[in-house]
DNA sequence: CTGAGATCCTGGGGGC
DNA sequence: TGCCCCCAGGATCTCA
């Protein structure tokens, strides 16, 4: 499932390919897949071109010269795959396709259908679910403890809420709790700021490793190109049931919190 | 403000 | 071998 470095991963990805590209063609193969606003046709794109390629929490921007915007948010099976060339075959449980004036396209597939395609208008403020972003230089350990302590949630659920911090996914937020040393289901406004500035320079340590693993690939995810992560030989905790902690050697407990299966070790995070 | 539960989907795994 | 059942889960919605 993409969070925040698989994205990072396809966004960095589609912007060495994508930009400069001019919009000739787009098939929509499932409409459902697209938000647009004033059931505006996506057809108003034919002609533009990509400027500029980012992202926001876990979502892929393609900025375009009009000044109108492509957010497009994955999921949990959602993929930007790039052809270079035109194929008559596309990547399985493909939605939409552009096609540019040089024969490349981007699909835009998703087994699942739970992805979305959101265009966004030039006047439209827009900014995913206002979560502030953790790998930036406003996301510190006192941000973190402010945060904390302005609310009284368990301590994932709250790390998982987008509205607070963008782009962390089930398998960062298990990580990030490991390594800190905390407990998934430990209340918030408990947490002391040493075990907030743990869980800070945790948070941004894994992200930023798991970039430079190019993300995580369990199920589904892969790049822009359709190359697989290598983050998952990384994962501490994530998936490894009744295995041993690789820090007390206590084994890993499964338990369901918000409906989502969370890894922990019960010895060592408090 | 917070949480619980349902919803959307389909491929894959378990059980028989 | 084949078939049925169930499950994974991010975001959003309703309801408490």
């Amino acid at each position: 499932m993409p969070e925040l470095p698989e994205v990072e991963t396809i966004a960095r990805g589609l912007a060495a390919t994508t930009v400069g590209k001019h919009i000739h063609a787009i098939d929509v193969f499932l409409p459902k897949m697209l938000i647009t606003p004033n059931k505006q046709k996506i057809n108003i794109l034919l002609g533009d071109s990509i400027t500029a390629v980012s992202r926001r929490a876990k979502y892929v921007v393609l900025n375009l010269a009009s000044g109108r915007r492509l957010a497009i948010h994955l999921r949990m099976t959602g993929r930007l795959i790039f052809y270079p060339n035109t194929d008559v075959s596309r990547p399985p449980h493909t939605h939409v396709s552009f096609t540019f004036t040089d024969g490349s396209q981007l699909h835009f597939a998703d087994m699942r259908q739970f992805g979305r395609l959101r265009l966004i208008d030039v006047s439209e403020t827009w900014d995913a679910d206002g979560g502030i972003e953790p790998l930036s230089p406003e996301f510190t350990a006192e941000y973190l403890w402010g945060l904390l302590h302005a609310h009284r949630a368990q301590l994932k659920n709250l790390l998982l809420n987008q509205n607070y911090i963008s782009g962390l996914g089930n398998i960062y937020v298990c990580e990030a709790l490991w390594q800190a040393r905390l407990s998934p289901i430990k209340l918030t406004h408990t947490v002391s700021r040493p075990a907030a500035t743990r869980l800070h320079r945790a948070i941004v340590q894994i992200l930023e490793k798991a970039i430079a693993a190019r993300g995580t690939s369990i199920d589904d995810y892969v790049d822009s190109r359709g190359n697989a992560g290598t983050f998952q030989h990384s994962l501490q905790v994530y998936g490894r049931t009744n295995k041993p902690c690789f820090r007390c050697k206590d084994r890993i407990v499964r338990t369901i919190q918000a409906q989502r299966g969370t890894w922990s070790c019960p010895s060592c995070q408090k």
